[in-house]
DNA sequence: TGCGGCTATTG
DNA sequence: CACAATAGCCGCAG
């Protein structure tokens, strides 16, 4: 048996961890209520593809201070496998036992009647009659008894052969193991950064909020003074306007109504044209900024996720519901640009930030396999070559590009859209097909072998206009979930690549960021980490499209401040 | 109190 | 201003 294939399954709830190992078929239980050491031995000794049920052992893992290499995480290949977010292990066993979903037996209250219902079950078997998990198993029973230990094991042991045995059936979905393997490993690094947090200065990180809504407020008195100072600077743009609610919508529509604006919405893309129009429009702006920053980012969002370590610090998820991008809390994904001068390396530490150039028409390249955009992507700038290519200028070029993988019909992409269509056919049918099948309400499956569930719309609920719009919008979801999932598939490779190999350096992957990377890092080994993530993006690009006809590109820099680095 | 709408931030 | 996400406040229904 090859190392790789050998199989540990690591379970681990509030009171400890327990392991175990399945070898040729037989599987013995190592240990319960385990020593992280033994873990970490295992895995530096034999390095096997733990198996997990979700990343809660990941995370608990981590907690104990053990960071193995590589798993297998069952939820996360659940997810790939059948799409949607609902990965709990009564429900992948009985996709995997191919069991009706509605008859998945919900924990009973414990009480004498359900007592009664259930008397022919026996307690110390996981596998009720009807072939579902026991909710009581599914909720921990297995904890603390080693031969339940070893039973719950072997169900997880069991459930990743008939995963692995559905990837392969994929047809036409090569790369799904692979990406099976990948998106795994991902939970371990999304359990590492959830633990790790981002480096983020307490002092600097308050000076910069303090420059958009003055300083800390000691009571809700002053807070409360100072949200009346910002209004009142609107206000008075507009007399007679005292005592309208500038977080109301339809208090600001009314506003700008009485100096002669008439809008349909107050969104900020729509009045930032008509700041000459009157003062209260660049007033307005100016008090949405703050009011943004006192709300959401200011210093109740440093005191809820900022820790004394002055790491920010949220919750992490692999993939999410959809194409499968990785999502984070407390700001991790959304932070505004103006707060990045206070994510700072620690002292004797620096960042090495890379983000991949615009992968998402490089992605779509690889997997609708037209040749004349692989061309397009030998160039640093792709969007120089499709310029010239359709006889326009690169920022119409780049316009019509992403038009087409978002759907856009209308606008200046449209206009040169025929010309996209005669330049690059392959792609452009590769989006068209993605985008009916979506509306015809098909499921997708990404290149990686990622499920798209597409939803459908009840005929009844909507009249003829309303149905045509939703199956549009469906349609330009499919369209853009292909390319979107299949950029997400690759960037977690590259992720889980760099995590691998620079682990020896003491690395710490401290951001993922969809198409961007933060590693934090000793300042010595700044350069040498910065040549090995760019020798990762070649690796992971490799094994992923393995013909080389596309290029990917990344945009390295070793900074101290994350700031720094904005190309 | 829960939820949809509006708004803003990011890729 | 199309695709995705998180997140806050308002207004309304229950």
């Amino acid at each position: 048996m090859a190392r790789g294939d050998l199989v540990a399954v690591a379970l681990a709830d509030d009171v400890g961890l327990g392991i175990v190992v399945v070898a040729t078929g037989r599987s013995f239980t190592l240990a319960c209520d385990a020593p992280s050491d033994v873990v970490a031995a295992i895995d530096a000794e034999l390095r096997p593809r733990w198996v997990f049920w979700s990343i809660d052992t990941a995370s608990m893992l981590v907690r104990h201070g053990v960071r193995v290499a590589t798993c297998w995480d069952i939820a996360a290949v659940h997810r790939l496998l059948y799409g949607g977010w609902r990965a709990d292990p009564a429900r992948v066993w009985a996709v995997a036992h191919d069991l009706a979903l509605d008859a998945m037996p919900t924990e009973a209250p414990f009480d004498l009647f359900h007592q009664e219902l259930l008397a022919g079950d026996d307690p110390e078997d996981p596998v009720r009659p009807d072939g579902h998990l026991s909710p009581e198993w599914a909720n921990g029973r297995w904890s603390r008894s080693v031969v339940r230990l070893g039973r719950w094991a072997e169900l997880a042991a069991v459930v990743t052969l008939v995963q692995r045995a559905r990837l392969v059936e994929i047809e036409d979905r090569p790369r799904a193991m692979l990406t099976a393997r990948s998106e795994s490993t991902a939970e371990l690094l999304c359990a590492a950064l959830a633990f790790d947090g981002l480096p983020m200065r307490r002092r600097v990180a308050e000076e910069l909020i303090a420059a958009f809504v003055g300083p800390r407020p000691s009571n809700e008195v002053e807070a409360q003074a100072q949200r009346d100072d910002r209004d009142a600077a609107v206000l008075a743009c507009v007399p007679g306007a005292d005592d309208l609610d500038l977080r109301s919508p339809g208090q600001v529509k009314s506003l700008l109504r009485r100096v002669g604006i008439e809008v349909p919405d107050t969104r900020g893309w729509r009045l930032e044209g008509m700041r000459d129009a009157h003062p209260v429009v660049d007033a307005l702006l100016v008090w949405r900024k703050a009011e943004r920053v006192a709300t959401t980012y200011g210093y109740a969002w440093l005191d809820a996720h900022l820790g004394a370590d002055e790491r920010l610090r949220g919750a992490w998820s692999g993939s999410d519901g959809s194409a499968g991008r990785m999502t984070a809390s407390a700001g991790l994904h959304n932070m505004p640009a103006d707060m990045r001068g206070a994510v700072i390396a620690e002292s004797g530490h620096v960042f090495v930030r890379a983000d991949l150039g615009q992968i998402e028409p490089r992605v779509l390249a690889v997997v609708s396999g037209d040749r004349a955009l692989a061309a397009a992507t030998q160039d640093d700038d792709l969007y120089a070559p499709i310029a010239q290519q359709l006889g326009a200028d690169r920022p119409t070029a780049k316009v019509a590009v992403l038009g087409a993988m978002y759907g856009q019909t209308t606008g200046r992409g449209a206009h040169v859209a025929g010309r996209l269509e005669m330049a690059y056919p392959i792609a452009m049918k590769f989006l068209r097909d993605a985008d009916r099948s979506a509306q015809g309400s098909r499921d997708l499956r990404t290149y990686g072998g990622r499920l798209i569930n597409v939803g459908s719309t009840n005929a009844n609920d909507v009249d003829e206009r309303e149905m045509r719009r939703i199956a549009a919008a469906r349609g330009r979801y499919g369209r853009n979930a292909m390319v979107q999932g299949a950029a997400a598939e690759l960037f977690k490779m590259w992720a889980v690549l760099i995590r691998a190999r620079s682990a020896v350096l003491g690395a710490q992957i401290v951001l993922c960021l969809h198409d961007e990377v933060l590693v934090h890092v000793r300042t010595e080994h700044g350069l040498t980490l910065a040549a090995l993530v760019v020798d990762a993006l070649d690796e992971a690009a490799h094994g992923w499209a393995p013909d080389r006809s596309v290029r990917f590109v990344a945009d390295v820099s070793v900074v101290e401040r994350w700031s720094d680095a904005k190309a």
